[in-house]
DNA sequence: TCGACGTATGAGATAATGCTCATATATTCA
DNA sequence: TGAATATATGAGCATTATCTCATACGTCGA
């Protein structure tokens, strides 16, 4: 390591204001509990199958065998990967009949996917 | 399935504006490369380790070594994290000698952190 | 140039993930 | 109530990912 316990001093200054020390920053780290949710809600959305799901529930709600049939994968599958983002609150599931159908959770949701798209756009 | 081919009407009104039918909706996915390259950003996102080195550098531009010691992990593994956000585009190293500086690559990122933490506080 | 320090990377072991298949649950209609 | 449809879930398999350990690379100072 370069620094034992000072903290390192970049050699050229950046953007940001004040260099904290790695001491000062210690005690500012994010605690476990929300890095473990942030982990988890990223990595759900890690996944193309759960990205294109969550695409062609982008312009509304569908039921699940309608999600399959445009994801391109078996009722199974989607079912299991509904799950999982449901967990995480990233869809919803409303039952209408035998029907269930879903829809992107809220639109925190869809303003992450359209940052990360102009993300990945950007470069390329 | 519901619908075999004419896509399903739901059977309550939803605060999508007009539903489209499913063979609408089929010509108005995302690209493969896109969806590809949005689920392996947020597959690199995911990792609990991850979210750590980038809320270390949240704060500014650190080392390798200063990012191993307040994350918690060696300096290998630091390393091989490093270069996988670095692939994604989500930290740029810069060498300062034999130090090599890490920072969030741009002010995207951090918006996409803020968003999804915005997220995972709000059903807590 | 040689040794020391900081960083990067390859290989192998362990753990986790997404799919399919089989089966269970829920709802509608005859 | 019983059959049919839609969805949910458990088990098992093939793939992939993350860590550690060992080693290579790059830079600086003596």
């Amino acid at each position: 390591m370069s620094s034992p316990e000072t903290g390192a001093t970049p050699a050229q200054p950046t953007v940001h204001a004040r260099p904290a020390s790695t001491d000062e920053r210690r005690r500012n780290l994010i605690d476990a509990r929300a890095v473990e949710a942030l982990a988890e809600t990223f990595r759900v959305l890690g996944d193309p199958t759960r990205v294109r799901i969550l695409d062609v529930l982008s312009a509304g709600e569908l039921c699940v065998g309608d999600i399959a049939s445009l994801v391109g994968i078996s009722e199974s599958a989607a079912s299991h990967q509904l799950r999982l983002l449901r967990g995480m609150r990233l869809v919803r599931g409303l039952r209408a009949g035998r029907l269930v159908y879903y829809a992107i959770d809220d639109h925190h949701i869809l303003a992450l996917l359209t940052q990360a798209r102009t993300h990945v756009e950007e470069h390329r």
